[in-house]
DNA sequence: AATATTAATCGTAATATTGCAATAAATAGA
DNA sequence: TCTATTTATTGCAATATTACGATTAATATT
């Protein structure tokens, strides 16, 4: 089938599962560092920074911008992109509640 | 072609990649937070506790297992699985090094 | 031994993802 | 206006993922 079937998981379980998909690529995960690494908007040279096509790259774009980790503003003839703060600290905050879960020592069986 | 180019990237990057891949699925998700909560092993029902087939959930356990976040142990005839503590606060430390990286407002240009 | 129970594996269908060439769209500059 | 530059979109091929029925494997129980 290859479709998630996600009306039986909760909104919390599906919020954490798209967060994480979204990561879920190396190449988002080095366009979220350079842009992290810059320390400001990129405006144009993420194709040269990342070893992907220009399509390529621009889709994955597509997923960072749909799902809200990052914005992009038209400078002419190129698009400045930047990560969008407010929603990286919401997913900061739900993915840490979720790593933060205890484990406790005590019950263990396996 | 459907082919992740991971040579091209950093190990970091590969590893924050993958590991958020595994959590990329509210199936796993939900695995994950009932091995929590019940804080033990979980040997045999998760099947009635997700809602899914037997055979999709035995792949999911295998993807976790696989990664190293829980582990399995043969009780007779069913299997107790639980979380593997010691990858999950790896997991822990890489995502929320990768999550901490500092946002600061001077350079911002979108 | 025969049967029941449980989990893994196999096979398969449907859908999703990744990547890129070709093309389009949009603006800057000559 | 024409051309160059840059990014988005389209179309496509290859591979991956998701889900489950059928089957297998392994142990428990009768």
């Amino acid at each position: 089938m290859g479709l998630t079937k996600n009306e039986i998981f909760t909104d919390e379980q599906n919020e954490i599962a798209l967060l994480s998909k979204v990561i879920g690529h190396p190449a988002r995960v080095a366009i979220l560092q350079h842009l992290f690494k810059i320390n400001s908007c990129v405006c144009g040279d993420l194709v040269g920074e990342i070893g992907l096509a220009q399509p390529t790259i621009s889709q994955h774009l597509k997923e960072l911008k749909q799902l809200g980790l990052i914005k992009g503003t038209i400078e002419g003839t190129s698009v400045c992109y930047c990560i969008d703060s407010e929603k990286w600290l919401e997913m900061k905050s739900v993915m840490t509640e979720f790593l933060n879960q205890d484990i406790s020592k005590g019950k263990e069986c396996c």
